[in-house]
DNA sequence: CACGCTACTGTGGTCAGACCACAGGATCGA
DNA sequence: TCGATCCTGTGGTCTGACCACAGTAGCGTG
């Protein structure tokens, strides 16, 4: 391993990161102030905010101006924000490649269903309140699209798998703008529309009945299809 | 969506990103300088280095100081490092919980060594090298896990998906230091190492016999069982 | 003319200090 | 007692100033 030159904010960083790890300091905690980590590493205090930045992109802090409990750097770790920023800005510098991200979500979405599919306790009700949000008219595709994620994502948690779920909203927004783009590109939206009702309505009853094999290749077909359709799939790669 | 109050730091981060997506800059190519950015985008320079410290940490983009083509920030998209310190920063926080991290990764080694015995164009030719390194006696755990991620990482890039295998490189990194301490509560290491290898030749071997559901099988154990001498894993997954 | 040294320029890296808006607590007054 | 006010500490930002560094242009010398 080549020794990286000592930059000031990364010292902060691995500061910050140690504390983590020590369980000084974990979710809900203020993070000392600008000011006194800047005099505590010995570090100019533009040097923290550069390393407190990367934390808040990456979703483990929250800052919030002000006085009192609230205010300051606090400890919250929620991930999907810090994988969605990542995964659609390497798709933005083609570091991913669009059929990449797809084929990776494709295999998430499998193994969250499947997984639902063959667990005792599963738990629906998140997804289903949104299932029937979708059944609603005159929902443009947008807003149909945003309730699409809702239900994916929804599913994903479901499975209680917290980095798959990261990551499938994360690689859905990575490819938003894509998708969006693509629904315009459908000649019959209202069609469909139809079509992605009944395919939900169908993943979820296999998930319900406890067929795995059956959901998998519904779920896989659901967004194939739908990729084909909206023109981001160049071929069918065989994964299976 | 909340409406974000405008910081300065996000609107070079968007700044840079549309550049990319609209393809005035890519891979190699240089971002104004600092000073330039900051001149016209109306901000301080302080915070167009917030922005950029993010970019750099996910691996958007190299600095380098001096003078010349390879000076400044370069736009590099190497997805890898930014994965791990997100993941890694995350399992720190316990925003991801360790097992369903190895979960994770088993999901994906499997899909991968699937995907690869399953294409007929596979090349094993960078993960053959590393098979035979780990064969050299005398290797420390230490020296060997490093072997072995290399290993599987050359595997999931052999797969031909990068986001796959950025994410395994994450999830390894993630649970690196975790490992390590749990290869030191390994009685016979030398005992392990063996098992270790003739597993990694197995699980080769039934890729280059085109037998995907070997070879998922194979891989899934490999990990298990690793994980599990190693006291990473709980037997049973509670959800409540 | 050829070569080597030097000074210059522009880059990121860092620090110090200043000001702002803000939110909560402390204080003081009615 | 309760309300309005002031005070304090927070992050957010900008400015200006250095530094080390690397490439380049220029100059001087042979």
């Amino acid at each position: 391993m080549a020794e990286q030159p000592a930059r000031a904010w990364r010292l902060v960083l691995e500061h910050v990161e140690r504390d983590l790890l020590d369980g000084r300091i974990g979710p809900g905690d203020r993070l000392a102030s600008e000011r006194e980590l800047a005099a505590d590493l010995g570090v100019g205090r533009s040097s923290v905010r550069e390393a407190l930045r990367v934390l808040e992109v990456m979703g483990l802090i929250r800052t919030a101006t002000g006085s009192g409990p609230q205010s300051g750097a606090i400890v919250i770790a929620t991930p999907n924000g810090g994988m969605s920023t990542l995964l659609r800005l390497q798709v933005a510098a083609q570091g991913f490649a669009l059929d990449d991200v797809v084929q990776t979500r494709l295999l998430l979405e499998d193994a969250v269903v499947a997984a639902l599919a063959t667990r005792e306790d599963r738990d629906l009700s998140a997804a289903l309140p949104v299932l029937d949000a979708m059944d609603a008219g005159g929902l443009t595709s947008a807003e149909f699209l945003a309730l699409d994620a809702q239900l994916h994502l929804a599913l994903a948690e479901s499975s209680g798998n917290t980095v798959v779920a990261a990551m499938m909203a994360g690689l859905r927004t990575a490819i938003e703008s894509y998708v969006q783009e693509g629904a315009a590109s459908i000649a019959n939206w209202d069609a469909m529309a139809d079509v992605l009702r009944s395919e939900h309505r169908a993943i979820v009853a296999a998930i319900d009945a406890g067929d795995p094999d059956a959901a998998r290749a519904l779920v896989r077909a659901h967004i194939t299809d739908y990729y084909t359709a909206a023109g981001l799939t160049r071929e069918v790669r065989h994964t299976h």
